[in-house]
DNA sequence: CGGGTAGTACTACGTCGCGTAGAGGGCAGA
DNA sequence: TCTGCCCTCTACGCGACGTAGTACTACCCG
């Protein structure tokens, strides 16, 4: 997998809220802020959908634009592509679950016991 | 913090596997697969330093370079990044303990009862 | 039926990070 | 003093990404 740009990032957050499929347009509506060209949406959402973060159906003459995978999903494979760096993955392991904060290192236990009993 | 490239990677790896600082020139030396212009490995090696993953000492006319932080703790801290590209955390940690393999699993959830017995 | 509108595909340009390395300067030993 | 090693500075090419223009097509409205 490859990291994503500013933009890019920040159009996958919005198809990552919604829960329908958007056109190029409604993107662009939605990314209020910054004064983008209809043009520049659709390239960014056409390379989203070229590296396979973004799948798309026809709607007309337009295409809607869906999230190919949860956020969560995403995140989970960022975590473990990092993980995949080091060649003693049970010391970073060791290591990410000593510098989580508490509350969160609590969550883990939960998630990890949860597991266990399946 | 940032990702690194490809040969700041390589370079990084070899001083992680090292216990004592080296040279340009004996990094160089130790990538030995590619041939690399000696000004090479001193570029990256400074860029290195300049994103803070490098501490440098003098010796003699030389550099010494050292890691800043130990393999595990970046890949950690990769990982927390990862972690914070999202809104509900929460969720993320879930899905990644959820991805992990079984053995892995296992040594989260001691590293975190280790954590909770201090 | 003709024009505005919306939508697409293709192309392009500037910037930045990174791999790669040359040029030039200084110091130390033969 | 000559030679070599090491440093600093500068630079080039490429690919990724932000950004957008141009050109073509299909509709709806009057």
């Amino acid at each position: 997998m490859k990291g994503l740009g500013e933009l890019e990032r920040t159009i996958m957050d919005i198809l990552w809220a919604q829960n329908a499929p958007l056109t190029a347009r409604e993107v662009g509506r939605l990314i209020a802020d910054r004064d983008l060209a209809p043009t520049t949406v659709m390239t960014v959402l056409d390379r989203l959908t070229r590296k396979g973060f973004l799948t798309r159906t026809r709607d007309g003459r337009a295409w809607r634009y869906a999230p190919g995978a949860s956020r969560d999903a995403y995140v989970a494979e960022l975590m473990l592509e990092a993980l995949d760096m080091t060649g003693d993955r049970s010391a970073a392991l060791t290591r990410f679950a000593q510098t989580v904060s508490g509350p969160e290192a609590e969550i883990l236990r939960k998630a990890l016991t949860e597991l266990e009993e399946e």
